[in-house]
DNA sequence: CAGTGAGCGAGCTTCCGCTTGACTT
């Protein structure tokens, strides 16, 4: 029987419809994006991976036409939609109402290509049954600006993150990344970090006294600080700059008190009676927060519960797919009527009617991009389970009770009190007796007279000295006039804190409020930057490593607009107008790559990289110029360079350890680093023909021995070293061992034209040296036990092209079709691949040894062959060669060559 | 960051946003 498919975006919204659509309707889900740009080269079609645009699957000379292929991963899902569609007389487009949605709509359709049955757009807000109903009965057309601003997203995080990583790759290492939301993310940290190394702290002294109302007070005692001296105000930390001095705004107008001062004071009042200056009350009101969204579920999982985003979603998404919760990736404090019905019966039940406000709350969205496809994260359902009902338990209970209680809370009265402060004035003494200055201290109280929502849900904060919304202090009922005595008046020092690091979840709301990232991405972004290793963990703070400064730096000074803060709520503007249908998708498009006006575009950026000094770039000075160290960001870490004994600058070295904070590096531990350079040294003894002490290190090229020089030494002695065998290892290291690859490179004996045959270790492993010509040994242990005889058989044979002993091949195959040869499969530097002896092509992904085939190896050769042959090849592939042979270099002239050449 | 001689077959890394997979006893 003919059916109508309606396909969604999740498994678990596909139930929960199907059960309120009922009979003939088939209710399945995409499983979010079915189609996407390739994301590598294995998944690039061949018809396009050898344009010059191949790369990034955008034809960018041509309307930037995106290229999509269906992952692997969705090809049977995509069979399956197929094959629901063969007996389907209606096809319903059910996916979210946002762009992301609209998109997925459109590549359904573009994909599944429905014959001759109407095709629906079908949209909707919330899970309820009539919100369903009603949403099947009133479908609407697709929404092809709406699909054109995703694309319009979509290419332009391509070209941006494609153009750019490359960048990275050439100038500070491979494999990095770069792209518009992890790299801004990135600076926030990196940005954070430089204002904590920039700050300077302020110390001030101020005076806290206890002070007591007298008998006839049920509250007798209460604090209070002091607040001026002689009409000005005391200074407090917020009156300090990061520069450690007084702001402008206090400068004049406020008193720092510093330590003598401070305590001079206290004692000029210890004979001191107060009367009080003035009672000042206000009324309190709070009102509740919002139901979660994403980014805030997120932050308050992680204050209470101590989950990370991560652990937060998954947790939430076993939640939503059993029914609990309502979905968990959203933008919106929205709720249903069904859902606002729910948690006012529900406060109704546990706190009482007096707890019920009149009318139910609206929450507005706050997140001015929000797309608000979802309803706010809630219990599921027409009426809420409490925790206990669920049957839940550990993190999924302890979750799900978060999101119960705040759901709960937000439709719940304000809470209601009363502030109150007091000032309590006094003269202190001069030490000689006579009248000394004017004191006035202050003290405020907070009272709560009805809770409201406060009995049900509190926020937490992420600062432990910020007072949490319920917290009360109570004072005595003074009244202006009266008299107090002070029980202790002491003066205490405080200090001006930098500003504190990010955490995952203050970085997830920062990013929010910047309009940066979206609700699905807020916890993989964290997971990106510390996976490329530009910020790591320290406790929950996140601390950008000296690599994340080289990028940033990097960025900042060639892609200024795209790592700008504000670019991605500018693109959310030019977005919102393409949607309108004011913009279009290619215009905007050729403005970001290609340039316009003032405003010059990514591409032109990418070609005039070449004068990029990768070794400045990686160089960042310790303390100011005086200090004579700075640090360098290398291959394998950070290290520092500073002056040696003698003073000459930069000469000695010393590594960072990998878990010192940026900000940590002050010029005082640089200097304690450089005294005690390089790792630990392992002491073997003496030598006992030299008898210089042996030690064994870990260095540049792997774990060494090295003698160590007497102090007296001359200045250019250089003390020996060797390599560690394969064999050998730093923990079981002899002298034995050590005398012996000291004595490398060994005299093996002279030829027969009386030239003197060496044997060493070297980059590429042992091998015999005759004047120029070298030969491969296949065993580290032939350099101590080669004899002349052995050696010179080595040399009688031919020199070995390429390597050395050329190994069995792995796999005979057969005759390749087209040139007659034989073709084998060999394991090589780069992996396997086969060969007829003149191309080699390597094995790729899908390919084994042992699944691989003459028809096949066939194929791949014959792809190899329309390459051209290696060494002809280099016309067109000299500057692909160029490139990656400059990693460590400059890539100067590269980079224009291309640029020149694609302009044409 | 210890300084050590060749010649030779590359291909790939990467973005942001949607959404769940899962090879086993």
């Amino acid at each position: 029987m003919a059916h109508k498919l309606v396909i969604v975006e999740s498994p678990a919204k596909a139930r929960t419809i199907g059960g309120y659509l009922g009979q003939g309707y088939v209710v399945e889900s995409s499983i979010g994006h079915i189609r996407d740009l390739p994301q590598s080269a294995a998944d690039t079609p061949a018809k396009i991976k050898d344009k010059p645009w191949g790369r990034l699957a955008v034809d960018v000379d041509h309307g930037f036409e995106p290229y999509y292929v269906v992952p692997r991963d969705k090809r049977a899902h995509i069979s399956k939609l197929k094959s629901l569609l063969k007996d389907a007389d209606e096809l319903y487009l059910a996916t979210d109402e946002d762009r992301e949605g609209e998109a997925i709509a459109w590549h359904l359709l573009d994909e599944l290509k429905p014959k001759g049955i109407p095709v629906k757009r079908m949209v909707f807000h919330e899970i309820t049954k009539p919100a369903i109903q009603a949403a099947a009965a009133n479908p609407r057309e697709l929404d092809m600006d709406l699909v054109e601003a995703q694309e319009a997203r979509r290419i332009l995080d391509r070209l941006y993150g494609y153009e750019v990583s490359p960048v990275l790759w050439k100038k500070v290492m491979s494999g990095l990344s770069a792209g518009r939301v992890q790299s801004v993310a990135t600076r926030l940290v990196v940005d954070r970090e430089r204002e904590r190394m920039r700050f300077r702290l302020a110390s001030y002294w101020d005076l806290e006294g206890t002070f007591d109302a007298g008998s006839k007070h049920e509250q007798r005692m209460f604090p209070a600080r002091i607040h001026s001296v002689d009409g000005a105000r005391v200074a407090r930390g917020s009156d300090f700059g990061p520069d450690g001095l007084l702001k402008s705004s206090a400068a004049g107008k406020v008193v720092h008190l510093d330590r003598s001062r401070a305590e001079a004071l206290a004692a000029g009042l210890e004979d001191t009676t107060y009367e009080v200056r003035s009672v000042e009350a206000k009324p309190y009101r709070r009102s509740p927060y919002a139901p979660f969204r994403t980014t805030t579920l997120q932050q308050e999982a992680s204050r209470k519960l101590g989950m990370s985003a991560s652990v937060t979603m998954s947790v939430a998404q076993r939640l939503y797919e059993n029914g609990f919760i309502t979905y968990m990736r959203t933008d919106s404090t929205t709720l249903s009527d069904a859902a606002v019905g729910a948690a006012r019966a529900q406060v109704r039940e546990l706190y009482g009617a007096e707890y019920v406000p009149d009318a139910p709350r609206v929450y507005a969205s706050k997140v001015k991009n929000a797309q608000e496809a979802h309803e706010a994260i809630r219990p599921a359902g027409d009426t809420f389970r409490t925790p206990a009902q669920t049957g839940l338990t550990g993190e999924q209970f302890r979750l799900y009770e978060l999101i119960w209680m705040r759901t709960v809370a937000s439709q719940m009265k304000d809470a209601v009190g009363q502030s109150v402060t007091i000032r309590l004035g006094g003269r202190a003494q001069t030490p000689a007796g006579g009248p000394g200055e004017d004191v006035v201290f202050s003290a405020s109280g907070r009272v709560i007279t009805f809770h409201g929502f406060l009995k049900a849900y509190v926020e937490g904060t992420d600062d432990a000295s910020t007072a949490k919304d319920d917290a009360e202090t109570r004072l005595p009922a003074l009244e202006e006039g009266d008299a107090v005595s002070a029980a202790s008046v002491t003066a205490s020092g405080h200090e001006t804190k930098p500003p504190a690091r990010y955490t995952e979840a203050t970085l997830i709301r920062e990013l929010e409020e910047r309009e940066i990232g979206r609700p699905s991405t807020y916890a993989s972004i964290i997971g990106t930057i510390l996976n490329r290793g530009y910020v790591y963990k320290k406790g929950t703070a996140l601390v950008p490593a000296w690599l994340a400064f080289s990028v940033i730096r990097l960025l900042e000074e060639h892609f200024p607009r795209q790592i700008s803060y504000e670019f991605t709520a500018q693109m959310e503007d030019v977005l919102d107008e393409i949607a309108a249908g004011r913009k279009e998708r290619n215009t905007e498009l050729a403005e970001f790559y290609f340039g316009s006006g003032d405003v010059e575009g990514l591409k032109k950026l990418v070609d005039e990289l070449g004068e990029i000094d990768a070794r400045e770039l990686a160089t960042f000075p310790v303390g100011d110029a005086e200090s004579g160290i700075h640090l360098r960001v290398g291959r394998y870490g950070p290290y520092l360079e500073g002056p040696d004994d003698d003073g000459t600058a930069f000469a000695r070295r010393a590594n960072v350890p990998d878990d010192l904070p940026p900000d940590e590096l002050t010029v005082a531990k640089a200097k304690e680093l450089l005294a005690n350079p390089a790792g630990e040294e392992i002491a073997l003894g003496s030598h006992p023909e030299t008898g210089l002490e042996v030690v064994a290190k870990n260095g540049r090229f792997g774990p060494y021995v090295t003698e160590v020089l007497p102090e007296d030494a001359p200045k250019n002695a250089k003390p020996r070293t060797g390599s560690l065998f394969k064999s050998m290892s730093l923990d079981t290291v002899t002298l034995d061992d050590a005398v012996k690859l000291l004595s490398l490179p060994r005299v093996v004996g002279a030829a027969e034209d009386g030239e003197e045959i060496t044997a060493q270790n070297g980059r590429y492993g042992p091998y015999l040296k005759k004047g120029s010509d070298s030969r491969s040994l296949a065993s580290e242990d032939q350099l101590l036990s080669i004899t002349l005889d052995e050696a010179l058989k080595i040399y009688a044979q031919p020199k070995q092209r390429g390597r050395a002993a050329a190994a069995a091949p792995l796999k005979e195959l057969g005759n390749d079709p087209v040139s007659g040869q034989p073709v084998v499969v060999k394991a090589g530097r780069f992996g396997e691949y086969v060969t007829d002896g003149e191309y080699n092509a390597t094995l790729r992904k899908e390919d084994s040894v042992e699944s691989v085939t003459i028809e096949r190896a066939a194929e791949l050769l014959a792809e190899r062959r329309a390459k051209g042959p290696a060494k002809k090849a280099a016309k067109k592939g000299a500057k692909k060669t160029a490139a990656k042979k400059t990693t460590k270099k400059s890539a100067a002239k590269k980079t224009t060559k291309k640029a020149a050449a694609k302009k044409s």
